[in-house]
DNA sequence: CGAACTGTTGAATATCCTCAATTTCAGTGG
DNA sequence: CCACTGAAATTGAGGATATTCAACAGTTCG
C-alpha cells in the first residue's frame, strides 16, 4: 500500500523533476507536463517492453526498475547504448523514426508510463519553453552517448568498468536509490559487458581486480534475485580511473524562450 | 569565381535542405530558416574552430570542408565522436551546456556559418514545427551515435573500417561530393583511428587487408594535400561487413505540429 | 632545403576473447 | 520439503586481435 501511494505521487512529479533541474517552471508548465503521460504500466522482470523494428508512436517515462535499450547485430552480439534508471525518458530517439531502433527490456520488475509523440507535438505549439527543455534533454542524452563512445573507444577494461560503477552510483543517487557509497547492482556481468563492449567473463575478472586493489567491495547478501551490493571504497581513485567526468545539467540556459 | 557563387547559393539553401528531407516547408518556414545563420566564416586547414571547454553561445552550419569534433582524454588520447561533412549542423550538443564539450577542428579548408542559440530559442516561439524538426534532427544524431557506439563496442577492426568507408561515401554522395563508388578521403589514417577507437597503425593494416581482398582500391593521385582516393569495388560485401545499416530520415512524421 | 606529417612495415607485447568446466543459488514443480 | 532446472559467477588455458615501439620512405610546406 505504501508503495502504491508512493508510485502515484511519483508519476505526478516524475516527468517534472528532470525539467525542474533545467529551469524554474510556471504552474501552467507543471500542469502541462503532468498531463503528458498515460497511466502507468507494470512490466515483469526479464520481459521485453518494445522490440527493435516495431512500430513506434511515442516514448516512455521510467518510473521504477532497471531497463536496458539494446540493438542486435547481425552476428548475434548485442550492444546496450544505455542502462536506464528511474526518472529517464526512454525510447525518445524513436521520435525521429517510424520504427523503434532499440529493444527495451526490463531487467527488474519495472513501471513505465507511455507518452504519445503526438502529445509532444502539441507541446511545441502550446508551451515553447517546455519544448525547448525537451530538446535540451535530448542534447544531454547526446552528450551522454558521446562520453560513452569515448569510454568504449579508448578506455581499457578497468577504466570502463570503473566508469560504469561511478556512473550508476551517481545516477542512482540522483534518483534517491543509493547513498553512502553503496548500491544494489541489478545487472548481470554479461549485461555490463554489453554496455561496455566487453565479454561477461572479462567484466568478471576486471571487477575482481578492482576489488583486489581496494577500490570496491562486492557482497551478495541481497536474497532477492541474487543482486550484488557494490560498495565504493576509494571514490577518488575510482573517479580518476573513470576517464570521463560526470556532467551536470545547466540551469536556465540563456537562449530558452520565455515561459508561457 | 565559380566557387564563390556556389558558396553564396549554398549558404542560402543549405540549412534548409536537411529540413526539406524531413517535411514540406512553407515559404514562411523557408524564410525563417534562411535568416538563422550569420555570414559565412572561412577556416584554414588544421586550425581549431572551437576548443573544448570554451564558452559556447550557439552552433554552426557546415558549408564546406571536412571538420571533426573531438574530446581529449586525461591520458592524451583523443576520440572523434563524428566526422562532419558539408551540410551538417555542428556543435549542437553545446546548446545543453554553457561550455563546449568538444573541440572542432578543420581537417581541410572549411566554411561555416554561426547560428546563435538565442535565435533558435525564438524559433521555438515563432515556428513550432521548425523547432520540432530541429529536435528530430537532434534525435537523428543521437541514433547516429548509438550506431557508432555499437560499431565500436562490438565490431572488429575490419568491420569498423568497412563501415567507416560506406558511411563516408554515402554521406558525401548526399552532399553531392562523391559518386560512382569513388571519393576523396581527406583524413589521415590516424584520424580514422580516433573515429573508430583503433590506432592509426592498425587502420593502415586493415585498409591494406580490405584492398587485398578486393573490396576497395586506394590511389594517391590527388596532388592536393596528398588526399587518397578510395574506390569501392564490392559494395555488397563491404556493406555486409559494415554491421550497421545506414538510416534514412523519415518524411512528415505524424506527430509534428502543423506549419505556420 | 629542412621540418613536419603521413603512410608503411616488422617484431614483440598487451589486452581481451573463446571455450570449457565448475560452483552457487534462486525459483519451480512434485 | 526436496530434487530439479537454469541463470549467473568464477576460474583456467590457449588463441585471436590490436597495441606499442621503432625505423624508414615519400610528400608537403614554409
Amino acid at each position: 500500500m505504501a508503495t502504491q501511494l508512493l508510485r502515484s505521487e511519483v508519476i505526478l512529479t516524475f516527468p517534472i523533476h528532470r525539467f525542474r533541474a533545467l529551469a524554474n517552471l510556471t504552474e501552467a508548465e507543471v500542469n502541462a507536463l503532468s498531463a503528458l503521460p498515460d497511466e502507468e504500466v507494470h512490466h515483469a522482470r526479464r520481459t521485453t517492453i518494445v522490440r527493435e523494428g516495431e512500430e513506434s508512436t511515442g516514448f516512455r517515462l521510467q518510473i521504477a526498475g532497471w531497463i536496458t535499450s539494446s540493438i542486435m547485430m547481425p552476428d548475434g552480439k548485442r550492444l546496450i547504448p544505455k542502462l536506464h534508471l528511474p526518472g529517464d525518458m526512454i525510447g525518445t530517439p524513436d521520435m525521429a523514426q517510424r520504427r523503434s531502433i532499440t529493444t527495451l527490456t526490463a531487467l527488474t520488475d519495472a513501471v513505465t508510463a507511455f507518452v504519445p509523440s503526438e502529445r509532444i507535438g502539441r507541446l511545441f505549439k502550446s508551451h515553447p519553453r517546455l519544448a525547448a527543455l525537451f530538446t535540451v534533454a535530448a542534447q544531454m542524452e547526446r552528450i551522454y552517448l558521446i562520453d560513452q563512445l569515448a569510454l568504449v573507444g579508448v578506455g581499457r577494461a578497468k577504466q570502463r568498468v570503473a566508469h560504469f560503477i561511478v556512473d550508476v552510483y551517481e545516477r542512482l543517487s540522483a534518483a534517491g536509490e543509493a547513498g553512502g557509497g553503496r548500491f544494489l547492482l541489478s545487472t548481470s556481468q554479461e549485461v555490463i559487458g554489453e554496455i561496455l563492449g566487453l565479454t561477461g567473463v572479462h567484466v568478471n575478472r576486471t571487477l575482481r581486480q578492482l576489488e583486489e586493489e581496494g577500490l570496491i567491495t562486492r557482497r551478495r547478501p541481497a536474497k532477492v534475485h541474487r543482486r550484488h551490493e557494490i560498495e565504493i571504497l576509494d571514490f577518488e581513485r575510482l573517479n580518476q580511473l573513470a576517464l570521463i567526468p560526470q556532467r551536470q545539467p545547466e540551469f536556465e540556459l540563456d537562449w530558452l524562450p520565455a515561459a508561457t
